[in-house]
DNA sequence: AATGAATGAGAGTTCATTCAT
DNA sequence: CATGAATGAACTCTCATTCAT
């Protein structure tokens, strides 16, 4: 009887054979569980989700769930981390922090349109998952926002600096980091719904309508009611 | 819950004399249950909130509310359909349809920022709790946000239609237009957290980001990373 | 399978025309719940008797058992804040506080016994599982007990200061109480395995064991290991 | 638990370096699992308390415990023993069965108060964690206490049989005997409660209530409801 | 000899939903 | 019209117990 230790990766839980593979180390049991967890988040939402079908998905019993991870929270809290983290590594990793801010915005835009179209499961447990619920993982989640949003803010800032922005539209970038994140994920979001759109093209989509817009407020290139 | 062993102690929406008006028609109580329900669903989310706690924030049995208004899911899209109604005409009806297309965009915003300041409540209901269900509201609320895109794009393709919009700007019309409701949303939570900033401020930020930056799309001053 | 399709088999405290009674008022219920849950408790002890069976017992679903007497742990409390009234009632109720102490203390052990007689399992809620338990209940069943102690203590003393009981053994009448509460617990214990014994008797046995003896020690006579 | 996802932070009985001491003959394992489960049981009571603990104490993984203790049940019996045992040697031990009847009450009830004095989780296993409990334990327990009650029993017929009681009184000494343990382990408890009473001091005030009260007894000098 | 890994089974609890009045 | 009373179904979480190594 040849127990094959093939692959453990894979969402797709885990086939017969490997089911009968027991013994495993703690290591690849968690990432299993943590596997069908952002699987199960993110197809039912946290609170449809039921601990049972993450169990059975990760072809594992509860029990060693809860001695892994925790309770469901904890869980789902393992995923934000998880995922969070590797978004935020895949965009900080995908920008060159010494070529000119316009560039680097937008290759932190590409590096991020880039994770959500190769990882919408991923992105599916970010986004619509958390913004909503007023639970704990608003923490997990938020601190994700913030540290984008604060990202780009020094970006922004570090721009303005530059051109000599003065005092009142800088202390409008805080506000103007939060609306181009929103206008990235609901762009994603809408991105999700037509993948026919190459990911340059949608970013470049974005870099317009936000940089340019960015660029003529610093150079005092206003709009304003009042002159209309 | 009417029958819970614990002490009430929680919101009483309706006074005990009011509790007395029995035989009231249909529409009162419909409209009482609406409120109650708008308000425990925006303080809780739809899946925390109870039943229980919408029938007494209510003032109405339980056996009411689902002769009235249906399950626990048709309560919530009636919430839904009702804010986004209210939301959408308070839109409408800030825009003057005969004004240059800048100073439509700049009334909508602004009667948009104002609806959600003086109506937090149905903001929260909206927004919150409905972008991350993937369950049957999506379909309430996401008719309501194509609505919204739709009048956007309506906008924008006209700008671009009058101005001479090439074919490949025109196509990115609609995702712009995603993203615009994407940063406004988003600016609108940022906002709520920001309440000292008045409503005018706030909106001239947001129309300066992506006004101008459409501006210069319009008039084929593109940013675009070959250049640089 | 979660799902219980267990035929309801073994113990039934209603007959199935009164599970077709429905609609009771509350106290109706909670009399119910609280008759079953003495009966359950009793035979099992806290931490083995389980809601699904008191639930059974009662004739009531457990979700009415939560309704109206809250969690296990306020169900077991209640439990012993009605059988500990009963039995402080019964006791005060069989003594004449008019009588000399010797009588009184005769009368109280006398209603004691006679309840723990004809409220077996009342007596064994309130003694066989509560002692031992370190929770919360501890608090409902030791403040019975205090009261129990105290009531002795007061007669004791009463007797002592009376003869002019000297300050040592005044000091002592506590312990002596706390004593006397034991050895009426252990008794009482004993009888039920010997139910022929009339309750006279058994009173009259434990009356001469302690009375005598703590006549014996405010007349200064005592024993005391140095003599022999 | 060894494998839970929560801090340790618990109890550890054994040094780092005793843990790395492995292979220890079946004995030593064995005292070690015994002295971890009764200090567990003592703290948290049977049904509170988890194997997990127990081996977490122990310093002993829980295959172990199960190969050389058995089941919990096993367990928590195999302490009442140990325990129990130690108990009555200890009374033994300080019984002179040479002297007047009297002194040995005496001689035991030091010894049993000494006992619990010294070893205050071991009375705790013993008393407070058997009494209540339905459970299988009750043999082991109840064992020990009928020992109990017959030495005293013993000592009663004999001084009885020795001074002529009459045959209702010597019917009434196994009665006795059961209140004497009862007021002993009440008053040990109570004890407990008031460490600062010397040994010496809360034994004479037991011998001085049962003992000349039985002495009372024995003389037929008896209390009786009727001559009041 | 010794243990990390694993689970079946069941506990308490809650909630949307519906009769019977 | 209006509701107190009632429950089926499911969920999270825990624990004693045992393999496989």
């Amino acid at each position: 009887m040849a127990i094959c230790h093939k692959r453990h990766g894979g969402v797709d839980a885990v086939s017969v054979e490997d089911r009968r593979v027991k013994r495993l180390p703690r290591e690849v049991r968690e990432k299993q569980i943590l596997d069908a967890a952002v699987r199960v988040f993110s197809e039912h939402g946290y609170h449809e989700a039921s601990m049972d079908e993450v169990s059975e998905v990760a072809g594992v019993s509860k029990p060693m769930i809860y001695a892994y991870l925790g309770s469901k929270e904890d869980l789902f809290a393992a995923c934000i981390r998880r995922e969070a983290g590797l978004l935020l590594e895949a965009i900080v990793a995908g920008v060159d922090a010494t070529v000119a801010p316009d560039m680097q915005l937008w290759m932190g835009l590409k590096a991020f349109f880039e994770f959500v179209g190769g990882n919408k499961q991923s992105w599916r447990v970010l986004h619509r998952q958390v913004i909503s619920q007023g639970g704990p993982f608003s923490d997990e989640v938020l601190a994700m926002r913030s540290r984008a949003i604060t990202l780009v803010d020094a970006l922004l800032v570090g721009v303005a600096t530059k051109r000599g922005m003065d005092e009142h539209a800088q202390k409008s970038t805080e506000a103007m980091s939060a609306a181009l994140v929103g206008a990235s994920e609901s762009l994603a979001d809408w991105w999700l719904d037509h993948p026919a759109v190459p990911t340059r093209t949608v970013v470049a989509w974005l870099m317009n309508l936000v940089w340019m817009g960015f660029g003529d407020l610093v150079e005092g290139n206003v709009w304003s009611p009042a002159e209309h």
